[in-house]
DNA sequence: CGGCTTTGACCTGCGC
DNA sequence: GCGCAGGTCAAAGCCG
């Protein structure tokens, strides 16, 4: 079941101002707005995010002040962009199209499974990775021609702690509907 | 009844 | 060439 309608959604050009611009002012918060405004479920904020590109050649942090620590990474073993550092072979790129859409790492505490971003997930596997004491879910955009796909996973020892990466873009927004705000800025797309 | 979660099987890429 | 790890699909069951 690959990818059956060639579509060459790339919406790189746009994230590529994330990873330049200090001044955080993308498309991408827009998520982040809805998210805030939507999480109904008792959350509180987001510490931090890393936007990915590929294979991690760039990476934006945002957070109160501590701009650090990734964590249990110290054993230089785990990495969710493990793909950057360790297998970093995937040069090749077999000459097709391959991981191409771009990867958004949130890191948020305490948080349920399935928050509603704005967006409806349908979970489509769930594994238990060797890094991870915890099992890896994965989500997919319920949408009809958004491929959009989720990744959330546990942090080993902190349970209160998740990372969300977000890979590809929706085509569509959040709440087609009557808005008319942060919806404007992904129309752009 | 429909949509979504769950769980195991299956596939692929990579390392050894 | 085989094994491991990660990722995806699909059938069944559950919940609204
Ligand atoms: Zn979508």
């Amino acid at each position: 079941m690959e990818f059956g309608q060639g579509e060459d959604l790339d919406g790189l050009g746009l994230m590529a101002q994330v990873q330049t611009s200090s001044s955080y002012q993308p498309e991408v918060p827009v998520s982040f707005c809805n998210i805030s405004g939507s999480i109904v479920s008792g959350k509180h904020d987001l510490p931090k995010f890393w936007v990915n590109e590929e294979v991690g050649l760039s990476e934006v942090r945002f957070s109160n002040g501590n701009t650090d620590q990734i964590s249990s990474n110290k054993d230089g073993s785990s990495s969710w962009w493990k793909s950057a550092s360790t297998s970093l072979e995937r040069n090749k790129m077999k000459g097709r199209r391959k991981m191409r859409e771009p990867r958004f790492c949130f890191q948020t505490r305490s948080d349920v499974d399935v928050l509603d971003d704005g967006y409806k997930w349908r979970k489509y596997g769930q594994k238990v990775v060797k890094n991870s004491l915890h099992p890896r879910s994965y989500y997919r955009c319920t949408h009809s021609n958004c491929r959009v796909k989720k990744r959330v996973e546990r942090l080993s020892e902190d349970c209160r702690m998740v990372i969300t990466t977000y890979e590809g873009r929706h085509n569509h927004t959040p709440c087609d509907d009557t808005n008319s705000d942060e919806q404007n800025c992904i129309s752009s797309f």
